[in-house]
DNA sequence: TTAATTTAATAACGATTGTTATAAAAATAG
DNA sequence: CTATTTTTATAACAATCGTTATTAAATTAA
């Protein structure tokens, strides 16, 4: 409350004050993205503080006196991806006018995303954390809630969907949410297998027409 | 050709004659199914030789003079669990009397396997090695070629259908293909973050619903 | 009993893991 | 110029990684 407004005044003099020490010779963003990209192919465990230094350029000091560590840089570029890369769901959700054409909209664009040239296939919420070590719970705890949190949005869209009457009031919304779940999931392992964009297309295009069979 | 049956007496006599020297005081199976049951939770990176002796009660000696490494202890656990807890796709396939009958036991199957009490949640094959380093390339690999090897299976049961006339001979057998094989794996995922069996039984019910519409 | 053979147990190998202490470098403030 | 502050670079930390040399134990063959 009475603290945002200095808050604000923080943040523009960070930006425009010239700082103290001696200043940072990386982009944070920069850095980000580079990190998003190894954590995506390879996942949490397996992209070390090593491979992580040698590819964004920054000793790892700097890793650390930037991000806290290495859960800390995971965290971020989880951030970034969901910013940067993650499909906009309630963006989507919200301008659709129904229920149908919102989850349509959402298929499609996950399908675009999921396979991209020079990038990692697949949803990074899902690949980045599969296996893990118990050492690694929380991270792992982190993505799961995400994913759950998702799925909520897609029964909460079924829900409106019946407020608004394009759905009708017995209509079975979460199996058609565990359904739909089911197939985004799906085209996540098969775009890391290798499939193409046409083909997970198909697959998007005969989801949608099951429509009507709920 | 010359060799097999030397080879066979050689196998019966391991079986028969008492060994020469100190005798094993682990049963290889029982070992194997624990093997089988960690790398099945935690994947093939993240599963250290340390977890394997601790859970497996041998020593590091005796697992790498049993198995060679720990890539070799991880096939033998694949092949463990293809034969013990995976879903008999060759026998449901050729038993059944239509594709369409073929690919519903398969998934109903499926959704057996995927959540079971006191076992790991999901398909070894596709959560055993999602995300790994570089160095395990092989491991990976090897997994992808049985999911693709699995895929290929399905198409050709298809086209055993279209063979046999349960199938017309314009069906899209590929986008079959791939929609089952996306269900399924997406199945798997499901599985992992939480659903239960009524879950993905219904999914799996829609699913086959849906076949007439291709 | 002795020799030969196979497995088990101890202990260590070099390499890498994530992380951090220390100190030099580069900027501003007074 | 000196002091202060922030970031950089070097180098090392203990712990763990996958793996193996060495030696002791337990069995059969002669």
């Amino acid at each position: 409350m009475t603290n945002r407004h200095e808050a604000n005044i923080t943040v523009a003099e960070d930006t425009l004050k010239k700082k103290r020490g001696r200043p940072k010779c990386f982009d944070e963003q920069q850095v980000l993205e580079k990190a998003m990209l190894l954590f995506w192919e390879h996942g949490y465990e397996a992209t070390s503080i090593s491979d992580l230094t040698q590819a964004l350029e920054i000793t790892a000091p700097s890793l650390y006196s930037a991000f806290g560590d290495k859960a800390g840089l995971f965290y971020r570029s989880i951030d970034y991806y969901l910013a940067h890369e993650a499909c906009p769901i309630e963006t989507i959700f919200l301008e659709a006018k129904t229920a149908k054409i919102a989850f349509e909209l959402y298929l499609y664009d996950n399908v675009k995303r999921l396979v991209q040239p020079n990038k990692p296939a697949g949803c990074m919420l899902v690949v980045a954390a599969m296996n893990c070590s118990d050492a690694t719970y929380d991270v792992q705890q982190n993505l799961l809630d995400k994913r759950i949190k998702t799925k909520e949005k897609l029964l909460k869209r079924l829900q409106q969907g019946v407020e608004q009457g394009d759905l009708p009031a017995n209509a079975p919304l979460q199996e058609m949410t565990d359904f739909y779940a089911t197939v985004i999931q799906g085209l996540t392992i098969q775009a890391r297998d290798g499939a193409s964009t046409e083909q997970l297309h198909k697959v998007v295009e005969h989801a949608v027409k099951t429509w009507a069979l709920f």
